[in-house]
DNA sequence: GTAACAAGTAACCTTTAGGTAACTAGTAAA
DNA sequence: TTTACTAGTTACCTAAAGGTTACTTGTTAC
């Protein structure tokens, strides 16, 4: 006997939701970055000389199928790639902006 | 010849420092759980039956080490000990709530 | 013909986060 | 004498995140 399968959905917490997209080690300096300019590859890479370029390419393709950040390819020779917030991802600005006023103002900065 | 080290302090991004305190699976849920409450630590743990027992151990002693928790300890028999957001951790809260906002109003809930 | 250019990819490795299951301590109640 | 109670700990395992180094691609400049 097949009992109609009862779809019970879990509870999802918001503040875990979106730190699935914006967490992790660079994306935050990543959204930092492209905050109000469109950047290439190359120009990410040398803002951000931390991240390996395979690091900085994974991060790049999360946010992007997660929406936050739309990648245009030129087909040139040789390749130009441009990457951009979306609105959402636009949209984080405020979020970021308080996490950020918090981070200043209760963690020393020179720290390690 | 031994030359005088230079300490270059590393930048640190505010943003990246706060998710070291509240990031990872559980600190969020737990934060929220002790939001307005003294909470005993078999009362989180019944609150939040997800995480194992270790695991929530781990979280707590973490947020405490960072200032967020206290932990009050009762020598009695059976053991009785009191968890509770500090001053830092109560501060906290605007943050949280700006985050829960965004995650709510753009992340479709009913998801996963 | 060889090197430079940008934007990656491939193969591989290490560290960290998170998870499971079983065990511990000291006392009181059955 | 065994069980229950709370708040853990111990040993072990797996998956995910992040890192390094070398390679690829097609065209142009030397």
């Amino acid at each position: 006997m097949v009992t109609k399968e009862q779809v019970i959905p879990e509870f999802v917490c918001p503040v875990t939701a979106l730190l699935e997209l914006i967490g992790g080690k660079w994306k935050p300096v990543i959204l930092y970055c492209l905050r109000d300019e469109t950047r290439r590859f190359g120009e990410l890479s040398a803002r951000m000389p931390s991240i390996s370029r395979k690091v900085l390419t994974e991060q790049l393709k999360q946010l992007e199928s997660d929406g936050l950040v739309v990648r245009v390819q030129f087909n040139e020779i040789p390749p130009r790639v441009e990457y951009s917030l979306t609105d959402l991802g636009r949209s984080l600005a405020p979020v970021l902006q308080a996490m950020e006023r918090w981070g200043s103002t209760h963690l020393s900065n020179p720290k390690h």
